[in-house]
DNA sequence: TCTCGGTGTGAGAATATGTTCACTGCACTC
DNA sequence: GAGTGCAGTGAACATATTCTCACACCGAGA
């Protein structure tokens, strides 16, 4: 009982996790106030406060925010039918952007909690919207599940945004392992991609994504905020023209498309290390998580390509990817 | 969508859900001090407190203290096949014995939000320890469960904890309908009992508890404290001479047994209007609470009769049960 | 139309909470 | 064995939250 590996729970400077629950209880259900906790546990209100602070963060205690399903469970059946995918994960509405992506990162956190089990894997992508999901777990860790980098690594995208960076967060909060895709997310050439993929470090990691369970990815569009930018592989130039071929948005960050989800040519397809299109098709839980309600036409663009199974977003951009649906459709 | 059946959630003193959802969470999860919500929604300070506060009431807001399951996985997986039961769900410790009960409340309470569906009908008994379980609900109601009380009504009992009321207050947290048993728990003699039997009203409630899917009752033991007394079914020398003849407490408040299990006479059986030990045994998830320390050896006898199928208690106690019947197992 | 409970509101006081900062003890180094 | 750095502590302060209370508004009834 004392030397299993994981977080160790028993030490916490001197503080038993029993005790730990017990003011945690004391104070979250019986109102009983941090100084009168103080006083019954012989210990400063500071450190009460202090030990508080670190039950939630270690999961030990969770605050959640419920959404009641009356939002629309109607309209997320209407558009689970729609678009043939398995699940729709809708957020209410915040004004502040960063609010908006955590809101849909939690609804995926909660998701993932409910889903995810000892011995499976999750091919993990990059960007702002997956980097938010890691951060949005709550639960005490249970182990056993692997994340896996679904993409290479990126200097310019900051450590935060970076697979390996997520996968790894992912991994300390859920428990588990991670594991890096040891390759840069872009090359310069197609000889050199071809190269790293019979690496063999390489390309166990890229073997092990394909076979996951699940996959995180974000959807792109392409604004001047986007990830493609801020990392450098595309100059705003690129991009309005990028946009005026008809390019509406990403999937993983680097599968460009357009707005009825066909594949953009975009040169960069042959420079990329990591798992394809046809990769991500096979994944059996695809989710894509788009908070920004600037994204509507790209994600409608990525659900017409038939690979997400999941969807995470706000309740604005679900209007208005069935309205966009309902103008763009191709007639046939 | 207007019209729906069911609590109303569209209507909060003129303030939308969506909007208190996203107080909620911008409080809870980004950080944002009622100070500034209220600048940002244009509120005062202490209606933006209040809102928070029944955000917190109606269930939108959960807290949740988890106890991590390393407590005792294994002692649990025991306990279970010791003494044959489908189930145990065992409380931290806490010093003060009302913070004790409303632990172990919580966890049938977690219990129940797992386990009832639409359509499920739950026999409700009565006692301190059945009453915490109403007032430990947290999630918004879902509705569609019957509550139906297990015994009659008792005015000495207090409001609080007759199982009417008790009925009342989960139907009202959890959502659904509460069936009042229109009887006196306790008769004078067996004939008005009998006669009671017949009535019709009386007949149907009975019979409806008699198929519910769960039932929902407490274990006394015989202390000054104890419901009986209370009640004044009990005299405290009656009491005593009880304990002397080997009676060790009570399942639902009436059903007196010994250390073994085995029924105790008391005279009282003939006396009660509520399920019999049989009609309780037929049950398929019958649960009991039991928080108090004292009441190990109840418990313990409690859970030889073989009618219970889901026991919630402390931790002490689960200890000192296993205890306690190594000491007193019948040598065969 | 006026008056009267009821309900909900915001100012300000009273509390409770969090945060900073200097201090202590401990482990590890030289 | 003294020096150094680190983690943890509580005193005091700064901030945030809740509570109390008086007042305004609304609808019902005289």
């Amino acid at each position: 009982m004392k030397g299993l590996p994981g977080p160790r729970y028993q030490d916490r400077g001197e503080v038993r996790v029993e005790t730990l629950i017990e003011i945690a209880t004391l104070y979250y259900y019986e109102d009983v106030t941090q100084e009168e906790l103080s006083r019954r546990f012989s210990m400063s209100r500071p450190k009460i406060s202090r030990l508080l602070q670190r039950a939630r963060a270690d999961g030990l205690v969770e605050i959640r925010v419920h959404q009641p399903s009356s939002v629309g469970a109607e309209l997320e059946r209407f558009f689970v039918d729609r678009f043939g995918i398995d699940r729709l994960l809708v957020s209410v509405d915040h004004r502040d952007p960063d609010a908006q992506r955590n809101a849909v990162a939690r609804l995926v956190a909660a998701h993932l909690e409910k889903t995810l089990v000892a011995g499976k894997t999750v091919a993990v992508g990059m960007g702002r919207n997956v980097a938010a999901v890691a951060d949005a777990l709550v639960t005490p860790p249970r182990g056993g599940v692997t994340f896996v980098c679904a993409i290479g690594g990126s200097l310019r995208a900051g450590e935060y945004m970076n697979p390996d960076h997520i996968c790894r967060r992912l991994a300390a909060r859920y428990g588990g392992e991670s594991e890096t895709l040891y390759a840069p997310a872009l090359v310069t050439n197609t000889m050199l991609r071809e190269e790293l993929y019979r690496n063999d470090t390489v390309k166990q990691t890229l073997d092990r994504a394909r076979r996951a369970d699940i996959a995180l990815i974000g959807i792109g569009d392409l604004s001047e905020d986007s990830n493609m930018v801020r990392m450098g592989w595309f100059s705003p130039q690129e991009i309005a023209e990028a946009r005026l071929a008809g390019t509406i948005g990403d999937t993983m960050g680097y599968d460009f498309i357009d707005i009825q989800g066909r594949p953009a040519n975009t040169g960069m397809q042959g420079r990329v290390i990591g798992l394809s299109r046809e990769d991500l098709a096979r994944i059996p839980d695809v989710i894509a998580i788009a908070a920004e309600n600037t994204k509507a036409p790209a994600i409608l663009g990525a659900l017409r390509t038939g690979a997400i199974n999941t969807l995470a977003t706000s309740f604005t951009n679900v209007h208005t990817i069935l309205r966009l649906d309902e103008a763009t459709r191709p007639r046939d």
